[in-house]
DNA sequence: TCACATTTAGATAGATCGGTCTATATAGGA
DNA sequence: TCCTATATAGACCGATCTATCTAAATGTGA
């Protein structure tokens, strides 16, 4: 079955978004692209917030569900490294020119509170689902490993689009190793 | 004495990109808030575009003179650590919102190859700068701990606005510690 | 005092912005 | 077949965008 109209301006605007940025893309370059008309783009959002705001979480509500496939799918005690793998895999498919979260901050910061906001709480949930990795594998649970952990990952983010890939990832597993490798000894 | 009609351009312009951005901040405000008239904007700069270009380039040299002052003024063997603190001290002060040139890589990356290209080119100058104290601290200069460093160092810059400075800054010492212990145990 | 460069004020240009409106067309399900 | 929801085409709105132009005012240094 094909995509309806609305998904298929869903998928058009968060291309654009992510390519061009939130504010360079207007409305007629947004339905041309995804082949409708501008009426069908405000029959099924508000305004171009809301348009922003619909991508948005649509975007995390797929980052999240792949986090979780990965961590259900994880090792015992291997929480954590899926994780990590989890969000290295998304950076390479997804954000190869850095986090869209990070530019929807960058230029809703004093715009619109609500996609700020939103684009705020979608980061830190990443450290929600890293505290519970942390301590469901025993690791540091006190310490603030997690937070550290969100810290380096969020450092791959611009990484992955200053070095590309390859390298950006392979630091991030060094950082990660050597950051579990010392929780482990210090709490044992 | 009062600063130039450039210098106030430019300071003016730098704070309304950072907060507002660089698409969503018109010519008209910058030179209102400037308390300039329009043409004296273009008297100065060619565009729009040579605006921003121009304040990014004094942002950066800013950015360098504070690193490059920390290191001149770092003990023997300090010079690493020097830089991680002059690097947070700029968050702190400068880049609470995070790094401006992130911002701009977001914005203009298919919409103006120079801009993209001068931001990329300012934040992988603070990698060069890790790798020079690095080497002169006598660290591990064969297996990247520069990068590693430098990958925390850009995670420090979302930490700051995602969860305030000095949560961020601890988190940051705290890896950045970590890193340097386990490259001193490895390469003695 | 004169000459020159800078700044001001404001009109103007053409394009694009987000958003609305109406009338027509097209589909699917009851 | 008819009804209802959805999509289309395109005009239209006021606002804003970047950029240019001219003419008058301002200040500064020789």
């Amino acid at each position: 079955m094909p995509a309806s109209k609305r998904d298929q301006l869903l998928a058009t605007a968060e291309r654009l978004f992510y390519e061009q940025g939130f504010h360079a893309t207007g409305i007629d370059r947004i339905v041309a692209a995804a082949g409708v008309v501008r009426m069908t783009l405000y029959n099924h959002f508000a305004s171009k917030e809301a348009l922003v705001a619909a991508v948005l979480e649509a975007r995390h509500e797929r980052f999240i569900a792949s986090l979780d496939a990965a961590v259900a799918s994880a090792s015992p005690g291997e929480e954590t490294r899926a994780l990590v793998e989890a969000h290295g895999r998304w950076l390479e498919r997804y954000s190869p020119q850095g986090c869209i979260m990070a530019k929807a901050m960058g230029e809703f910061a004093e715009h619109s509170a609500e996609i700020h906001a939103l684009a705020a709480a979608a980061k830190t949930e990443l450290l929600t689902r890293l505290e519970a990795a942390v301590a469901r594998d025993g690791l540091d649970p006190h310490v603030g490993l997690a937070r550290r952990l969100f810290l380096v990952l969020e450092g791959s983010n611009m990484a992955v689009a200053l070095l590309g890939a390859p390298t950006a990832l392979a630091d991030t597993r060094a950082v990660v190793e050597t950051l579990l490798a010392t929780a482990r000894s210090e709490t044992p």
